[in-house]
DNA sequence: CTGGTCATGTAACACGTTACATGATTGT
DNA sequence: ACAATCATGTAACGTGTTACATGACCAG
């Protein structure tokens, strides 16, 4: 049970989709080919987390739609609630996120917190970092070309993710906390 | 020529390092287990990328440091000044921006703004989805169980990373732009 | 005397990619 | 005619992970 295993999962508990639909929803996070989709939709139905349905059409081949059982959202909810390391793939954490709608509230803003706490510790880490490269260069450089260079706008790079990651945490926490109506107009994420 | 091949070379064109210190700097990337880089550091040595010198410790084990040679250095060049797609792993960006040492100014402003075309047409392509979401969903949600929701807080996460790299890209072409003094008090990247 | 760090390597297995294979329909 | 899209599947190969294997030194 990979990460794609819980990709499929967790698109089609967004919506019910045909192997190649799915295919492209999922290239959405990051690519896929089909070769590795159909096998493991079999799976996924031996499993019983999917069923499948034949759907007939007209000008266009029969598509088999999948579907995600309550054994599936079950499933689901167990890889999103299970706790992550920092050496997470990015994609994954993209997905998760694209599962929130199966998290109550409380569960949601849990995750959340505990996402900036790892951000958090992530920015101290590459802070004492840069000031490791300021200090051994000896607060300048004599060219673009030194390697403390590279180090040191990649470290700034990494800290302005990670507090942007958190700004993002804080924003989808205030959605959830402010009891109100949903509408999107009245939640709208400052891009920088 | 994987990913770890350019990755192993793109480290060691900032330091030698022996195939240990290898594994504890790449990790700063993404993990990789030094069952990898053995292999591949012999393999490295045969295509006359890197040279191998043994270096004897008291106290620890002996060690074999490895530098990267002209043609090492020629073949992280080329690798660098390829042209990347989108669907380019985030590591491996990562690890160009690590090498930026081995580029001239010209080269280096070359490849932000092409970086930052990139961002921007995913921007544009995000921006689409979310207005997309706001018009099926009728501008309000019923709850945040809602797909759309996931929908809304993914995309709109994208779209800050990509907006908060294109500001990235602007502050590195920035400092390659002004000529004088290279000083760490001159530059800093305001995080958000 | 147990576990952690430094240090290098191999082997079996799981995972992922590219290529092969088929076939109807639609647009250029 | 030719290429692209929709639609599903298998096979060979290459990549990556986990486990096996060894050994000196140091700290608790």
């Amino acid at each position: 049970m990979n990460t794609l295993y819980y990709g499929l999962l967790a698109v089609l508990s967004n919506q019910s989709l045909s192997g190649y639909d799915l295919m492209l929803r999922i290239n959405a996070f990051w690519h896929v080919p089909h070769s590795r989709i159909y096998p493991l939709l079999a799976k996924l139905v031996d499993d019983g987390m999917v069923t499948c349905t034949l759907v007939e059409q007209k000008g266009k081949p029969d598509k088999k739609v999948y579907s995600i059982t309550d054994k599936g959202v079950i499933l689901a909810r167990e890889w999103l609630l299970k706790d992550v390391d920092e050496t997470e793939k990015r994609e994954e954490l993209l997905l998760r996120i694209y599962c929130t709608h199966l998290l109550d509230k409380y569960e949601a803003i849990k995750i959340m917190n505990n996402r900036i706490q790892i951000y958090s510790e992530k920015i101290r880490k590459r802070e004492l970092r840069v000031e490791e490269i300021k200090k051994v260069s000896g607060f300048s450089l004599n060219s673009f070309n030194d390697h403390y260079f590279s180090s040191y706008i990649l470290n700034k790079k990494l800290i302005s993710e990670s507090a942007m990651a958190i700004k993002w945490c804080r924003w989808v926490i205030s959605m959830y906390e402010s009891e109100g109506s949903i509408n999107f107009l009245d939640m709208d994420f400052p891009v920088i």
